[in-house]
Parts: C-alpha cells; sequence; structure tokens
DNA sequence: GTAGGGTTAG
C-alpha cells in the first residue's frame, strides 16, 4: 500500500503541481488536502488544477461542481481548460459563458482554450466576440493569447465555405442566454455542463456576401494580429506559416521561413513539418532533400512528425527508396509512421509491399486505426483479394470503425472490385452519411458491373441529396454509360459536365465516349472525337477504338489508328499485337505475320493472357494452354466432360477467335485451354456444388470464351463471375449480366 | 498556443 505524502511531500507538491504526475498521487493529493484544510474553495481549486493539468475530466468535474457557488476564477480556469483539451469545445465555450455571465473577469490564461474552441467549432462570430473580449480585459497583447488567436483565424481562413457550421456554438450562447435569463445558473452547473453539449448542426444564417467579407476580413486578420503583437516566438511564426500553407500561399510561407531568421529565430522541427507537404504536392525532391539534410544537421530526422511527412514527401515525388530508407532510420515509430510507409507503398502501386508493412505494424503491436484501414482496404481492391479484404472488414467492425466515411467508401469500392456488388450496395445504404467519394465509389461499382441504370439512378439521387459531382464521379457515370451502349445519355452528360459544371473534360472522359462510339459500331465518328481532342491524343485512347476495330473488322480504320498510336508510342505492344490479330482474321496471314516479326524485331513480348481464382484462401493461377497445376489431368477431363455437354446443347464452338493458321480441330483444342476455362474447371472440381465461382482475367474476354461460360454456368448451375480488365461478368442460367455487350 | 498519416479514377 502506498504511504501517505508527509508535510513536507505536500508542501513541495503545494509549490509545485506538476510534480503529480499520476492519478494515484493526485487523489492521495487531494484526500490529504481534505483532511488538513477542509473543503475551503482555495485548496479545493488548487486540487481541480491538479487534476486538470493531468488531463482527468471526471475528477475535475467531481471537485468543480463541490465547490461553493460561485466558484473562484482558479477554478473556473482549469475546467474550461481540460474541456478544451479533451476536445469538448461547446462545453468549454458553455463554461466560458457562465464564468463571464457570473461575473468572473477571465485572465490571459484561459483565453487559448477558449479560441481554440471556437476555431475547432468554426465559429467565426463567437471568435471574434472573444477576440473583443481579449482585447477589453487587456490581455490580447499576451503571447500565447496572440498565438491562439492567429491560429484561430487561419482554420477559419482556410476552411473556405464552411462557416456555416459555426451554428452549432450559436445554439449554445442562444441556449446559454435563455438559461442565463431564467435565472438559476448555479444548478444548471450542479447538474453538470453536459446539458450544453448539442447535436444538431445550425442553419447558415449568414448570405453569401456575409460570408465573402468573412473571408476577406480573416485573410488580413492572421497578419493584422502578427503585426501587432509586441512580442514574437517561434510559435508565433510557426503558426502563420502554416496558417499559410493550409490556404495554399506556398510562397508568402517559405518567404517568411526565410524571414524568421532576420527575427533571430531558427526554424524547428514544427516549421519543417509545415513546410515538408510543399515539395510533397510540387513534386520536388530537390528542395525536400534540402530539408531533409536542414533536419539532420539539426537533429530533427529522429523526430517522428518530421520522419512521417519526409516519408510521405518522398512517396509523393515517387522516392519510395527513400521513404524506406527514412522509415528505417527512425530510432522507434507510431501508428503515424506505420501509416505513412503503407501509404508510400500504396502511392506508388506497390500494393503487396503495403500490406507486408500493415503485418510488420501488427507484429510490432501498434494497433492499426481507422486511417490504416482506409489505407490498406484498397490495397485488397487493387489486388482483388475478397479474402483479405472480407477479414479486414472483420476487424474493422470488431474495432468500430465502419461508420467512418473513409473506410466505409473503401469497403464499398472493396466489395465491388471483388465482385460483391450486392454487398457494396448494402453497405452504401447503411452508411449513415454519404459523401462525394463514396458515391461515386458506388456509381462505379454498378458501372463495373454493368449495372448502367442503377449507376444512373444513383448518380441524379446523388444530385438531388445536394452532392456536387466531380470530375471523377463523371468519369463514373460515363463508363456506366460506356458499358452499357447508352451513347446519348453519354453525350447528355459529357455536355451537362463542360457546360453547367463547367468542369473541363480529361482524358477519362474523352476515353469512355470514344470507347462508347467504338464498341456502338460508330467507328469514323469515334475516330474524329479522338481528333477533335485540344491536345495530341495519347496512345490510351486510341487502344479502345482499335479494340472496337477488331470486333467491327474495320481493317482500314484499323490501320489509320495504329499509325496514330506509334506516331505518340512506338513500342505500344498493344498495337502490334491488335494489328496482327486483326489481319488474322481477315485471314491476311502475310500481313498478320509482317506485324509479328516486326514486334519481335523490335525486341517487343506480348504480355501472357492469365486468369487466377481464389480457392480457399489461395490464389491459383492459369495461363492459355497451360498444363503446370498439379491438377491439370482433372482440369482436362472436367473439361471434356463439359463440352460434351455444352455441345449437346448447341454451343458450336466460334474458331474464328482463333488467331492462328492452324487446322479447325486444332483450333478447337486451343480455344478449349484459353486461360479463364481452365481456372473455371479447376472452379468447379474444387469448390461446392452451388457456390459462386469468381475469376479475374488480365485482359478481355473472348467471344467464344463468353459464348461457352454462358452454356458452363447453366449445366453445372452456379453463378460464374468473370473481371476483366475493365469490368464484371455475371454468367447465370446460360444469361450473361453484360447482355452480350462489352 | 504551433506540426505528421486516409476513401472514389476507361
Amino acid at each position: 500500500m502506498a504511504t501517505l505524502p508527509s508535510v513536507a511531500v505536500l508542501k513541495a507538491a503545494l509549490d509545485n503541481p506538476r510534480a503529480i504526475a499520476t492519478k494515484p498521487r493526485a487523489r492521495q493529493l487531494h484526500a490529504q488536502i481534505l483532511k488538513r484544510h477542509g473543503l475551503s474553495a482555495a485548496s479545493l481549486s488548487f486540487v481541480l488544477s491538479v487534476y486538470a493539468d493531468l488531463g482527468l475530466l471526471r475528477d475535475s468535474l467531481l471537485v468543480f461542481r463541490s465547490l461553493p457557488c460561485p466558484a473562484p476564477p482558479a477554478a473556473w480556469k482549469s475546467v474550461i481548460r481540460c474541456y478544451a483539451s479533451h476536445g469538448l469545445a461547446a462545453d468549454a465555450l458553455a463554461s466560458f459563458s457562465t464564468m463571464r455571465a457570473l461575473g468572473r473577469r477571465p485572465d490571459r490564461n484561459v483565453f487559448p482554450s477558449v479560441l481554440k474552441s471556437c476555431a475547432s467549432l468554426m465559429d467565426v462570430r463567437l471568435g471574434e466576440a472573444v477576440h473583443g473580449c481579449a482585447v477589453r480585459v487587456g490581455v490580447d497583447g499576451d503571447l500565447y493569447t496572440g498565438n491562439a488567436l492567429m491560429n484561430m483565424y487561419a482554420k477559419f481562413r482556410n476552411s473556405g465555405g464552411d462557416v456555416g457550421t459555426g451554428g452549432v456554438a450559436h445554439e449554445v450562447l442562444d441556449e446559454m442566454s435563455q438559461r442565463m435569463n431564467c435565472g438559476n445558473v448555479a444548478r444548471q452547473m450542479g447538474s453538470g455542463p453536459d446539458v450544453y453539449r448539442l447535436n444538431s448542426p445550425g442553419q447558415n444564417e449568414m448570405g453569401l456576401m456575409g460570408i465573402w467579407r468573412e473571408m476577406c476580413g480573416q485573410r488580413d486578420s492572421v497578419r493584422k494580429v502578427f503585426d501587432m503583437m509586441p512580442q514574437r516566438d517561434v510559435v508565433s511564426w510557426n503558426t502563420v506559416i502554416a496558417g499559410n500553407v493550409q490556404s495554399g500561399m506556398y510562397g508568402e510561407a517559405l518567404a517568411m521561413v526565410r524571414e524568421m531568421g532576420n527575427a533571430n529565430l531558427r526554424p524547428d522541427s514544427f516549421t519543417l513539418s509545415t513546410v515538408l507537404p510543399i515539395f510533397a504536392e510540387h513534386v520536388d525532391v530537390r528542395k525536400g532533400k534540402e530539408i531533409h539534410g536542414y533536419a539532420v544537421r539539426n537533429g530533427f530526422d529522429s523526430n517522428l512528425f518530421i520522419g512521417s511527412t519526409l516519408i510521405d514527401m518522398y512517396a509523393k515525388c515517387a522516392c519510395v527508396a527513400d521513404s524506406y530508407r527514412v522509415f528505417h532510420m527512425l530510432p522507434q515509430r507510431d501508428g503515424i509512421s506505420w501509416n505513412s510507409i503503407i501509404g508510400a507503398c500504396l502511392q506508388n502501386g506497390m500494393f503487396d509491399e503495403g500490406l507486408k508493412f500493415f503485418r510488420l505494424m501488427l507484429k510490432d503491436d501498434v494497433k492499426p486505426g481507422p486511417i490504416s484501414f482506409s489505407s490498406i482496404i484498397p490495397a485488397c481492391s487493387h489486388l482483388t483479394s475478397l479474402h483479405l479484404g472480407k477479414q479486414l472488414h472483420g476487424y474493422i467492425i470488431r474495432a468500430g470503425f465502419d461508420y467512418n466515411v473513409y473506410i466505409a467508401s473503401s469497403l464499398v469500392d472493396m466489395y465491388a472490385k471483388c465482385g460483391k456488388i450486392e454487398k457494396a450496395k448494402w453497405i452504401f445504404r447503411n452508411m449513415e452519411l454519404h459523401d462525394i467519394v463514396s458515391w461515386t465509389a458506388i456509381v462505379m461499382g454498378c458501372a463495373l458491373h454493368g449495372h448502367a441504370l442503377d449507376a444512373i439512378t444513383l448518380f441524379e439521387k446523388m444530385q438531388m441529396e445536394g452532392v456536387k459531382p466531380t470530375y471523377v464521379s463523371f468519369i463514373a457515370v460515363l463508363t456506366a454509360c460506356s458499358h452499357a451502349g447508352l451513347v446519348d445519355e453519354a453525350w447528355k452528360y459529357f455536355n451537362c459536365m463542360t457546360q453547367e459544371f463547367k468542369i473541363n473534360p480529361g482524358l477519362e472522359h474523352y476515353a469512355a465516349i470514344a470507347d462508347l462510339l467504338g464498341r456502338a459500331g460508330r467507328l469514323e465518328e469515334a475516330y474524329d472525337f479522338i481528333c477533335s481532342m485540344p491536345s495530341e491524343p495519347p496512345s490510351s485512347l486510341w487502344s479502345p477504338l482499335m479494340t472496337a476495330c477488331r470486333v467491327h473488322k474495320n481493317v482500314e480504320l484499323a490501320e489509320k489508328v495504329a499509325e496514330r498510336i506509334l506516331q505518340v508510342d512506338p513500342e505500344s505492344i498493344g498495337t502490334y499485337v491488335q494489328m496482327s490479330n486483326i489481319y488474322s482474321a481477315a485471314r491476311r496471314w502475310k500481313e498478320a505475320a509482317k506485324w509479328k516479326v516486326s514486334m519481335k524485331e523490335r525486341g517487343l513480348r506480348k504480355k501472357p493472357a492469365c486468369s487466377w481464382i481464389e480457392v480457399r484462401n489461395r490464389a491459383h493461377a492459369f495461363l492459355s494452354g497451360d498444363t503446370s497445376h498439379p491438377y491439370y489431368n482433372k482440369i482436362n477431363e472436367a473439361l471434356e466432360v463439359l463440352l460434351e455437354q455444352m455441345e449437346k446443347d448447341g454451343y458450336k464452338p466460334n474458331t474464328s477467335e482463333v488467331l492462328h493458321d492452324v487446322e479447325e480441330e486444332q483450333k478447337k483444342q486451343l480455344l478449349q485451354h484459353h486461360s479463364e476455362r481452365l481456372a473455371i474447371a479447376f472452379g468447379i472440381i474444387s469448390t461446392p456444388p452451388g457456390t459462386e465461382i469468381r475469376i479475374i482475367k488480365n485482359i478481355r474476354v473472348c467471344t467464344d470464351c463468353h459464348e461457352a461460360i454462358k452454356f458452363i454456368s447453366k449445366i453445372v448451375g452456379r453463378e460464374i463471375i468473370v473481371r476483366d480488365n475493365s469490368r464484371f461478368h455475371h454468367f447465370k442460367d446460360g444469361k450473361c449480366s453484360c447482355g452480350d455487350y462489352w
């Protein structure tokens, strides 16, 4: 049992309350003081300040409520500080109001907490009122108060048009003054300041002009406070610099870093981690490295904040190797360092590595937070790993993160990309709040699964709910139109985007329209449309048209397109392959061979068709004609049995898809062993009857396989879901969800 | 009183 503190210890504690560093010690002190000094307001408010310093909200409130009314100013200060440090801004402000209503004069120590609360509630008017109050009390020249003022005004300025949320605090105040008028403030405090916590957002009462005036005003407010401060420290400079960075005023921010020197202040770790994101955004590794060097010379490189900012900066500049180096050099790591290195991998398309770091993080006993999950779930989407995604989803639910908008959006995307569109829709429906990203994710999901009408309906519903479509969401809705052959709708959205929403169409939008025209067989129109682009079309825009030319057997246009592609991208493997295939399909073997030879001469190799399937948590990959799988014999046997039944049901192999100059029987054999058929046959023999089979393929399904899979789905009575490089096909009962349009 | 990591993209 701990011994009670002696009189000497107690005396020491009174001189230096910060020496009490633990909750039990604080409680001991509390008990001792009660024993020696009784319930005097002075001694209790001393205990209160100790509790508040330790951030013990409950204890602080208990002591506060036991104080005789009205409480001394020091007690108010402690409670306000405690509320503010717990992020309970509304409670902090309510207490501040009550304190003033009771005639307690605030001193300079209380303003930083109050101003911070105004900033976090984004309450511009209240913030200005508190500023006025600080001026009247005569503490606006105080260093801490000045710094807090600048921080607040910078936050207001950077919030852009979000001033409306300030209504929350207005309601607090309105309610406060009503209660004040009713008289019994002491009774309210008795029931605890919690009664002031509100959850309904207020309305924006300010007109556009008002907001505009406020914004212009705040541009200067930060600077005005800065200029008028009688003394400034590093924090003052850092605050203004951070404010500038957050509102995109990079030039001014960097100029101020240089100016700091004239004021005899050296940039510290705060300054550096504030300006580093500038170089990340501008992809300027050279300048970023200079800062890194400065950090090393000044011993800041082991700082966790600098570390994660550096990792992020290098990643954004595509220097992941440097991100790794910084990460491994860190003497210790927190959750954010891990999130940074995971994010660094994912931003650079290194999904497996990202997952590796995620596992190491767990092994290192660092608990993944919401941000870890919203970073790692997209890795499952990219790798189409439903198994892993489900596992993580389970973790997310257990941790209670499933209501986080970021995470929910990434889950919607993950399930859609892993073939589970119904699950994606279910999660979307159950989200309590839909932002533009979650809407876009579900619209895109529907588009990929060929649910074009759902996609369009959702896109319209989104706008009815007041969410403005963006660049990316138009890509999603155009993709939906493109996969369903909805040419008129696509044009409608394309025009609506440019004219109504003033969004400049990007490559992706052009690609969707061009792709659509091509698929619809309007090849010349597509060609002209691509040529109408304001800048030189890249090869990625032409290649869908090339595919369309192959599908619609238009050799002449294909030649024109090939020429355009090779102009911008002479190494385009796809073009050589496509041209060779197009000539083969036209039985112009000589020209086909010419393209193949010239491809070989350039040392270009075609990427092989590959299909894979997850069975019992393992991925099994198959190449076309692949005999290497341990169960190959069984797979082949299954394919034979299936083929027999398929032919009885009326399946006729479409050998025109085989672009080799070989005998008819051999062509059938080649078709029979396309990678997707091997994967499907393996799926049929290694999973329980009746369950769905999910295949992923790296290139488009050929028409013959598409036809064959329809028969197979009916014969085995199972749903077969095939994801190719652009969309999903759901085969069921002899039909495909794409309606044979893909 | 100041600082670091996140979701959607044919």
